[in-house]
Formats: C-alpha cells, sequence, structure tokens
RNA sequence: GCCCGGGUGGCGGAAUGGUAGACGCUGGGGACUUAAAAUCCCCUUUCCGCAAGGAAGUGUGGGUUCGAGUCCCACCCCGGGCACCA
C-alpha cells in the first residue's frame, strides 16, 4: 500500500497526477494479484505474444528493449481486454563474453555479476509496468534450464546431427577463443572488434546444412518482413547447377569434379582453376612448376580471408603445369590454381568459362588465356563477359537451343554417361557450435577409448548410429553422450576465468572434473584420482571441454515458457499443443539470420522427432526498429547519446514512456529520440486526469451518468474505438494514440461529458498507459481493475454521418468544399457546387464536359 | 558490384489513386495571474497580396490518369544486408 493510502482503497488519493506515487502502487497490485498469470489447461481460446529476450548486461535496461517491449505489452493487455488467454514472458539470455570477461577481470564467478544485473534488468523491466506473467521468468544459466538445453543436443547427437572436426576457424588471441563466421565482421571480432586469424582447431559443428532445404521451402510459410525472409534465403543460398567430371591428361591421377550452375557453357570452357588447398594439387603439379606453386600456396595459406575475398584487388594465380579433357569435346584445358576458388563451397575446383563469368574473364585477360563464346546475346552484341540470357553457339549438338533447355540437355547427356549429374550447392555451411570458454553450457559428452566405447554401445540405446570421433596423435577417442537422467552437467567452480590460451577451456585446467571415472549407464563420475569404483559398468573418460555458444539457450527458449517448471520434458505434450508456437514474435532485425535460423533448424529438428506439433516456430514476425539517438547517430555510450530509462520515468512516468515510444513514428522505422516530444503524450495524459478528477482530486462535476454528446463527437467516440482497436492489431501504435489525442480534444470541448464515455476513453487507454488507466478506472468508483473491464464496442450505425463534405474540383484542382445529406445525387452535388461562390468564378461561361463523383468524398468536374 | 528499405514543413511524422502536412514538438501572439508555473485560445510549408484570394509544393526528370506523396520508367541521395559461393 503506498504511503497515501486512506479514503480510496482500491487506488492512491494523490490529488494531482502524482506518477511516481500512481506507478508502484498499481504494480505492487498487478504483483499481488498475478494479474498477469497464463493459465495452462484453460478452455478459453490462447494468445502467445513474444518477446526476444534480452542479454542481461551490466549496462542495464537501453531505451531499445522497451520500444519492442511495450508494443507486445500493449497488444498483449489488449487481448486479455478481448477475454484472450495471453502469454507474454520474459526471461534471460544470461550466457554470453561480456560476464566471461568481467569474470576474468574481477576474478568473481560469472553467475554472480549475471545475476546481479539480472536484478537490475528485472527492477528496470518492472517499473514499465509491462505485464509479463513472472511465474514463468526462464534463465539460461539455471542448470533446471539448461538441463534441457543439453538435452536438445543430445538429441542431435543421436540424430548423427551433431560430430566433431578440425577445421579452420576464426581464432581470436585477444578474446582466446574461436568464433563463428557471423562473429567476425571485416576481419575483427564483433564482441571487442579485435583482430582474428585462421586456425585449426577441434570444434564441435551441428549438420545445419542437412536442413538447408526445409529451412529455405519453410520460409514461404510464414508471416515475415520480406527483407528478412530474403536475407535468410540468401544465406542459405541454394544454387541450382551440375557436377561435372573432368578426365585427367595423366589418368593415373584420377579426375577432376567440378560444380557448375551453368553446364551449358561447357563449351566455353578454356581453363580449370583449382583453390589452393584443393587435395589434388600436390600431384597435378609438375615439376617444372613445383616452386612457383609452393610459394602461391604458401603466400595463400598466410592471408586473411579479407584479403582473400577483397574484390578489389588483382586476381592472383599460377598455371599447374597439368591439363584435364573436357568431357563434353576432349579438348584440352590447362588446370590452374587460383584463390578465388574457395575450398569449402562445391567441390573446390571450377572449369572457367571466361567468356561468360565475370570472374574468369577477369582472370584470363590477366594470364591471357583464351576466351571462347558460346551464348549469343539476342541483340547481337559482342561484349564480352555476357551473363545474360542468349542462344548457345560454338556448341556442336547443341547450337541454338535457349540456355536454359542446354542445361538441361547438357547435363542429362553427361549423366548419362556417367560423367556429371544435376546437383543443387547451398552457401550454408555447418554451424560451428563450440566455444572455448566457460560461462556456457558444458557438453554432456566424455572422450573414452575405443573399447570403451564399444562396451558402452552395448549397454546403451542413445548412441548415434555412426560414431563421432577424433584423432589426436594417432590416438582415436569417442564421444560417448552422457545418458538424459545424468543431466544436467554443471560447470565446475574454477579457479581462473582464462581460457587456456591453447585452444581449450578453462575448464581444461579443472582435473578433478576433467578426468572421470564414468559410469556408462547412469552417466555417475568420480574423479579419476580416486579408486575405479567396482562394476563394470566404468570406464575412464574426459571431458569435453568446450562449452556451447550463447545461440543454444535462445533457440527454444520460447518453448521452455509453456510449462517452465516441467522437470521431466522441455514442456508437457499438453502445453505444446495448447499454446502452439507465438502468435507474434516481435525483436530487432539484427537477429534476421542468425537466431532466428538456428532456432527454425533445432526446432524442425523437434518436429521430426515428434516433440513439438509444428514444423516452424515463428509464424509471424515482426521487427521494431531502432531508436536513435537525439543527434540521429545510433546511441552509444561514447558519444553519450544514450537515453536511460529510470532517467524518463522519474521524470514523467513509464506511462508516458510507453505512450512516447509508441508515438515517435511506426514501430519498424528507425527513429531519433526527441527529448521534448514526450512532453506533448505527458500532457495528454494529464489531460485525460483532469477531465476524470478535480483539482482537489475528487471526481470532476462535469461527468455525469446523464449527459449526453454531440452527434459529432459521439460519432468521433465510436470512430476512435474502431480505430484504436484496428491500430493495435495492425501494430499501427503512433496512429492509434493520435486517434485517441484528437478525441480527447473533442471531449474536452463538449459542455456536458457522460460517464460511459470517459470510461470507455479509459479502457481503450488502458493497454498504452495502465497504470493512470487503473488509478482513474478506481478513482471514477468503478470496481475491480480495469483490466477486467473488457474491451468497449463500437456501433457501425454512429459511425455514419447525416451530412457529408464533398471536395469540389474544377478540372481536378480543389476549389472548394461543399455540405449535402448523405443521399446527395451527383446531380444535387453539381447544382450545389454551381451555387458556390468559390467555386462558380471558374464555372462561369463553360459547359461542363463531364463530372466524376467519388461517392461521399469528392466531384471533379471537367470544364 | 548485387539484393532490400526509405527520401513529405524548422523537427518526429499522417494521408483505401480523391482537400498533402492529421496528431505532436518547436517557434510566435494572446487570455488567466501581482508574477511565474500550469492551463486555455489563435497563428506556424513557401512565394505574391493590406485583405479577399491566388500560385507553387511530397529527392530529380519523364509518363499513365479527370485526378499521383501514392502507380510505371530513368536517375540522384540516405540507411540496412550480402559480397570472388562458380
Amino acid at each position: 500500500m503506498s504511503q497515501c493510502g486512506g479514503f480510496h482503497s482500491m487506488a492512491t488519493n494523490c490529488k494531482d497526477y502524482d506518477f511516481l506515487q500512481i506507478e508502484p502502487y498499481w504494480q505492487s497490485f498487478w504483483e499481488k494479484s498475478k494479474s498477469f498469470r497464463a493459465e495452462n489447461g484453460s478452455t478459453k481460446p490462447k494468445y502467445y505474444i513474444l518477446d526476444m529476450f534480452p542479454y542481461p548486461s551490466g549496462a542495464g535496461l537501453h531505451i531499445g528493449h522497451p520500444e519492442g517491449y511495450t508494443a507486445t505489452d500493449i497488444l498483449a493487455r489488449y487481448k486479455r481486454a478481448r477475454g484472450l488467454n495471453v502469454l507474454h514472458p520474459i526471461g534471460w539470455d544470461a550466457f554470453g563474453l561480456p560476464a566471461e570477461q568481467h569474470a576474468v577481470k574481477t576474478g568473481t564467478h560469472p553467475a554472480t555479476n549475471t545475476q546481479n544485473n539480472i536484478v537490475n534488468f528485472r527492477r528496470q523491466i518492472k517499473a514499465l509496468g509491462f505485464s509479463y506473467d513472472w511465474d514463468r521468468e526462464v534463465d539460461t544459466t539455471d542448470p533446471t534450464y539448461f538441463r534441457w538445453t543439453q538435452w536438445i543436443f543430445l538429441q542431435l547427437f543421436r540424430r548423427g546431427l551433431a560430430y566433431v572436426d578440425e577445421r579452420p576457424v576464426w581464432w581470436c588471441p585477444e578474446l582466446r577463443t574461436v568464433l563463428a563466421n557471423e562473429e567476425v565482421i571485416d576481419g575483427r571480432s564483433e564482441v571487442g572488434n579485435f583482430p582474428v586469424e585462421r586456425r585449426n582447431l577441434r570444434q564441435w559443428v551441428l549438420r545445419i546444412t542437412a536442413y538447408a532445404e526445409q529451412l529455405l521451402d519453410g520460409l514461404k510459410q510464414v508471416d515475415w518482413p520480406d527483407s528478412t525472409k530474403r536475407m535468410q534465403e540468401a544465406w542459405i543460398g541454394r544454387s541450382e547447377g551440375a557436377e561435372v567430371v573432368f578426365g585427367l591428361e595423366d589418368p593415373s591421377l584420377g579426375k577432376l569434379k567440378v560444380f557448375t550452375t551453368r553446364p551449358d557453357t561447357l563449351f566455353g570452357c578454356t581453363y580449370m582453376v583449382l583453390a589452393p588447398e584443393h587435395p589434388l594439387v600436390p600431384q597435378l603439379t609438375t615439376p617444372a612448376q613445383q616452386p612457383l606453386v609452393d610459394a602461391y600456396r604458401k603466400k595463400t595459406a598466410n592471408k586473411s580471408d579479407l584479403e582473400r575475398t577483397d574484390l578489389a584487388k588483382e586476381k592472383s594465380g599460377v598455371f599447374s603445369g597439368s591439363y584435364a579433357i573436357n568431357p563434353i569435346n576432349n579438348s584440352r584445358v590447362p588446370i590452374w590454381i587460383a584463390d578465388y576458388v574457395l575450398m569449402g563451397y562445391g567441390t573446390g575446383a571450377i572449369m572457367a568459362v571466361p567468356a561468360h563469368d565475370e570472374r574468369d574473364f577477369e582472370f584470363a585477360r590477366q594470364f591471357q588465356l583464351p576466351i571462347t563464346r558460346v551464348i549469343e546475346a539476342p541483340d547481337g552484341s559482342p561484349e564480352l563477359p555476357y551473363a545474360g540470357d542468349g542462344k548457345v553457339v560454338n556448341s556442336p549438338g547443341y547450337d541454338g537451343l535457349a540456355w536454359p533447355e542446354a542445361k538441361k540437355k547438357i547435363t542429362a547427356d553427361l549423366a548419362a554417361r556417367g560423367l556429371g549429374k544435376g546437383t543443387v550447392n547451398y552457401k550454408l555451411r555447418d554451424w560451428l557450435f563450440s566455444r572455448q570458454r566457460y560461462w556456457g553450457e558444458p557438453f554432456p559428452v566424455v572422450w573414452v577409448s575405443e573399447t570403451d566405447y564399444r562396451h558402452a554401445a552395448s549397454v546403451r540405446t542413445d548412441l548415434p548410429a555412426e560414431p563421432v570421433t577424433f584423432t589426436e596423435n594417432g590416438q582415436v577417442h569417442y564421444a560417448l553422450p552422457l545418458p538424459d537422467a545424468a543431466l544436467p552437467l554443471v560447470l565446475p567452480d574454477v579457479k581462473s576465468y582464462l581460457p587456456s590460451g591453447t585452444g581449450e577451456s578453462p575448464l581444461a585446467n579443472e582435473t578433478a572434473w576433467l578426468e572421470i571415472w564414468l559410469n556408462v549407464v547412469t552417466g555417475a563420475s568420480v574423479p579419476a584420482s580416486a579408486p575405479r569404483p567396482s562394476g563394470n559398468e566404468w570406464i575412464r573418460g574426459r571431458r569435453e571441454t568446450n562449452t556451447m555458444p550463447q545461440w543454444a539457450g535462445s533457440c527454444w527458449y520460447y518453448l521452455r515458457y509453456l510449462d517452465p517448471q516441467n522437470p521431466r520434458a522441455i514442456a508437457s505434450p499438453e502445453a505444446l499443443k495448447y499454446w502452439d508456437v507465438p502468435d507474434l514474435y516481435v525483436g530487432g532485425a539484427e537477429h534476421a539470420v542468425l537466431h532466428l535460423l538456428y532456432a527454425r533448424f533445432w526446432h524442425k529438428v523437434l518436429f521430426d522427432l515428434g516433440i513439438v506439433p509444428q514444423n516452424e516456430p515463428f509464424r509471424r514476425l515482426f521487427h521494431q526498429g531502432i531508436i536513435l539517438g537525439e543527434d540521429g547517430q545510433k546511441m552509444s555510450k561514447s558519444r553519450g547519446n544514450v537515453v536511460n530509462p529510470d532517467d524518463i520515468i522519474r521524470k514523467y512516468g513509464a506511462d508516458s514512456l510507453r505512450l512516447y515510444l509508441m508515438f515517435l513514428g511506426p514501430l519498424e522505422a528507425m527513429k531519433p529520440w526527441n527529448p521534448q516530444g514526450i512532453e506533448g503524450v505527458h500532457r495528454f495524459l494529464r489531460k485525460v486526469w483532469r477531465e476524470c478528477l478535480t483539482e482537489e482530486g475528487t471526481i470532476n462535476p462535469r461527468l455525469s451518468a446523464a449527459g449526453q454528446l454531440s452527434a459529432d463527437t459521439e460519432r468521433l467516440l465510436h470512430e476512435t474505438i474502431r480505430k484504436v482497436g484496428e491500430d493495435i492489431e495492425g501494430l499501427r501504435f503512433n496512429t492509434a494514440i493520435s486517434q485517441m489525442m484528437i478525441l480527447l480534444n473533442a471531449l474536452q470541448k463538449e459542455t456536458a461529458l457522460p460517464r460511459p464515455a470517459i470510461l470507455d476513453v479509459l479502457r481503450l487507454l488502458a493497454p498504452f498507459a495502465p497504470h493512470l488507466a487503473e488509478e482513474l478506472w478506481a478513482r471514477l468508483g468503478e470496481s475491480g481493475s480495469i483490466m477486467s473491464a473488457g474491451w468497449p464496442t463500437f456501433d457501425p450505425a454512429k459511425l455514419v454521418a447525416t451530412s457529408i463534405t464533398i471536395v469540389i474540383q474544377v478540372n481536378g484542382k480543389h476549389r472548394g468544399e461543399v455540405t449535402a445529406p448523405v443521399g446527395a445525387s451527383e446531380s444535387d452535388l453539381l447544382a450545389l457546387a454551381s451555387a458556390n461562390p468559390k467555386v462558380s468564378p471558374h464555372l462561369a461561361d463553360k459547359a461542363v464536359k463531364r463530372t466524376i463523383y467519388v461517392k461521399g468524398r469528392l466531384l471533379n468536374i471537367l470544364v
């Protein structure tokens, strides 16, 4: 109860709009009465509205968070008012680098810092009056949560979707960890902006490429911004083409396989290119070319990817000395080695068709290689390279075909001879899933010997069809998953949070946790330094030292909200069925390809496992725009243009902040913060207050049960009820607010104010400014929370005006307007227009040639 | 280079192909007040005009249409994404 308690038992009794008193009062009221609890097992229709949960950084809530969160909160409150069982949850994506870096610096456990930050975030979020169901809060670092993150990993592992590979990865010496491709921007780390380099390290990799086609396909069925769908499409990067097998001049060296999207240009292939890392390069290099090739390979190996992919630079390459045989015409083509061909895509080798590929063209010109035109431009233009449509030429047997036809025919002909086949390639790479870090989910995997693995396989049914192995110093290690029952595998306490620096995480130094006797049946363990427990199910093992990336916990959190305390499953089948997937997911566009692709991948795997009932997790997605600083620049500490929600709340209140964030402009737009603008919405709220209460804090005597609005204002009220509802559904909060302002300006001018009208206003305003709406609702003597008062309805009959204003144009120019009864005919209007003093001069002495009448709006008279 | 999104007053923005600039901010004037704050009223795209009124006007240039901020074509600028993926 607030300190000003007293007469009104259900509200504060402050005299003026004292938001600092009102807002905490209602927040604690909601908390105590569990107003926002979503009910499992309800018979009501549901509405699930999801925010992207935040990483609880030490800096606290940024003004961008409440923008999206206010939008979803308005919708959640609106849907509740309409009688739906609303699930609106929040949680913490709390594993991550900043907490770990803080731990490295201070020596305190990252969990401590993380929990402090969460407390602060929770306070700030509650101060904004968001209607989250706090009983469903999740925290990705909580063992009862990450137990299921690990469990899902085990499902992936069991299905052969997780494997270990030694591969070149981005290594950041400063952060002492590897980073995913997506975490590297222009050769520097996204976090911290440190330089990165290539290193070969043993890594866990998830086979997301196995789902490339499904991930692409599923985009057709979701209601997402087009730009985001296109970004994912481009990221997956499907291309249809063919693998073509070239013979080698020296048949003893085998064959050379290339991928091309344009098999129709096979006659135009004048040379081949292998990536410097291609395994055939050493055999194909002739002794005479050996020194050149070696030097070139060495040079490219030291190049960063940034240098290698810099388009501005000249192409480089060397001749191998060998030749391949074109399978279509047996011509002899030289084999070159060049770094513009990437080992990671296709087969790492290409057939170069300089006439019709810009990159090949550039290379051919640089090294004076022949260029043969095989596609004719429709206009006969001789210009090369030519990548457009046209007919095939200089290709005996195929001349005259349109290129797509030739592509099919040549592919089929090669396939018939066993020299090629149609294939599909994707740019999407498997997902590098491990980090050499402490502050992440440990992998529930123990490395064991082959013998022990075989033993385990004889007593366990949850191992993958093919064992996951890794060879080190000639010894093969087998990855043995912990049984489900042994989860969660929690992090041990460590002495230092600093990565080992050798590519292993700080966990590698925790011998007692790391080197163990493992019970293969139960997953129980004892330190290897202790005597081996008796029983033949105990084997020697070493735990995996990598941890999972931050993306892991956020891949499935929307499912845990459905049934967050369930100890037996990620969520019960009933909850998964009832709540289904989110009806709306709101979050920043910066996650367009990472989080949103990874989560879709996991969801599809869970679908295939029969755990979730749908194959796409996010049916409707919306990106809120970014709020820029006052100076129109991105907000940042260094620019000093950061807006802190706490300051705004102190000065204007949470309701004003919520309203202003929504009034700033369209939700999806990027828009600058204007510190003066908030005055406008704050004045509006005070105006609402004054319409309801006097300066003494008593009910405004202007309000009466008997009063009657003027016809125009009555219509405006119904129009506003209609528009606010529609605008909320369409996420057009800015126009909903301006409509309420228009209504209030009109109500203010009315002589009497019928009580039902002002109660409607409060119910419309409640999702936007919930504290004020609750307070005034109670102070006007209404019982219960305004949230249980439903949503006002409008009467369509009241929307129809009795008279209309018609704009009169003469020859398309606006010349005046006339007022006419609703049923006025075109000729009535023409007569009215001719009589109108503003219009008549423009009609004088001229014959009316034609009129165009837009019903109820406009009459255009052509003379 | 390629793919998206966007250019409207001093500012944020509003406009199913039908009165461009709603709503709000800023600025100016006025009322109330001893004064201030708060509140209320009027004005606030540009140009011409004392006014009535007129003309121009939604990045630029064309086009379609009775009528274009909105549709089409070309271009300029800003923002985002991708970038030797054969």
